[in-house]
DNA sequence: TTTTTAAATGAATAAATATTCATTTATCTT
DNA sequence: AAGATAAATGAATATTTATTCATTTAAAAA
């Protein structure tokens, strides 16, 4: 007995994500997505239920791709400004090399295939980034300001790079990378 | 002869941000904005050729109140900082008081109803802002990284802070927004 | 090899959605 | 007020898209 091959779920996957960022989530057909794919439209059916349930599996693929990036590496003993420029460089690698991943996120965001309880509780893996906030605030490093704007700050700025080095096809290598961590630092130092 | 009905088109252009901020771009329907709208979906044919022509009006008329928030009581002669804070303020405002236009705009850029150059052109709103920055820079004020990033920068962080304070309710008041924009000024200046 | 089971196919069907148009209603003109 | 013109209607039609299923192909088990 042969398995359901998770390689032909990867394919699947891959060739939403690429849809998804030359049309939109608005843009998909089952029929493109199966075309893209190299696949019969009812294949696509044997994997998903329907097309929320393809979408929906995507989602939560993503949101554990990011979770596993992120905190890469992250050493909570460590000083406050290494964690936090770790955390900054994992967030913006993720950004970068899972770039599809991140506009299909985006657009879930604000679509009708993802449920509100959902949309909520995926935001919960930036919880150890909150909790190293909180930290660099009681230990002086960084403005006495809540969370949710230095959060706010922190990320839309790097979801912003990634946009427009994609877009705009700007090459993004060590030094300037460097250069932005250091307008984001100094926006949330003391 | 009564003319066609300006107020009829806002009526329409109300309901799909409406329904675009709750469903997504790839949720509207035209019956669904017919009937948001209180109209019968024949009429919509009326005032537009067909749901492209819907969407990228709305589009245009978007951008256009963009454009002409964000440079609202700006004065070029003004020194660096007073002007950076007025333009950052009214981005900022445009972003909150206009938020679902914003989440409109933002979906727009990753749909099939608007065509690249649409895109790349509607981009050119910016320009005073890049000029200024430029000047900041020769004038020594802020950090001399290319301008590209310093209007990410600026920009990411602001479209966040708009986006988070819709969907978790938080109030933004006078103060909140200086503290925001005290963590945007200090990042890029020099 | 033969049998059995799973996987894949894609044309056919069902469902959703865009668009049209004959008719009605409202507004303007004289 | 009567006639003419524009606007609005919404059921009917056309089109697109999701989903199904009878059939074929491939893989595993016996």
């Amino acid at each position: 007995m042969k398995l359901k091959d998770d390689n032909k779920i990867d394919q699947i996957f891959k060739a939403t994500l690429k849809l998804v960022k030359a049309n939109g989530l608005a843009g998909i057909t089952m029929q493109s997505v199966a075309k893209e794919a190299k696949i019969a439209t009812g294949t696509l059916y044997i994997y998903f239920n329907n097309k929320e349930a393809l979408v929906s599996s995507l989602f939560h693929q993503c949101i554990k791709n990011s979770a596993g990036v992120f905190f890469k590496d992250y050493n909570i003993k460590a000083p406050f400004k290494t964690g936090f420029h770790l955390i900054w460089s994992n967030i913006m690698q993720h950004r970068l090399s899972r770039f599809e991943e991140t506009l299909f996120l985006e657009q879930c965001f604000h679509s009708p295939f993802i449920d509100e309880h959902t949309k909520v509780t995926s935001k919960k893996i930036f919880e150890p980034l909150r909790e190293l906030l909180e930290r660099g605030k009681k230990e002086n490093h960084i403005k006495n300001i809540d969370t949710f704007w230095l959060i706010a700050f922190m990320v839309g700025y790097i979801n912003e790079i990634a946009k427009r080095a994609t877009y705009f096809n700007k090459k993004l290598n060590k030094e300037i990378l460097e250069l932005n961590f250091q307008l984001c630092w100094d926006g949330i130092k003391a």
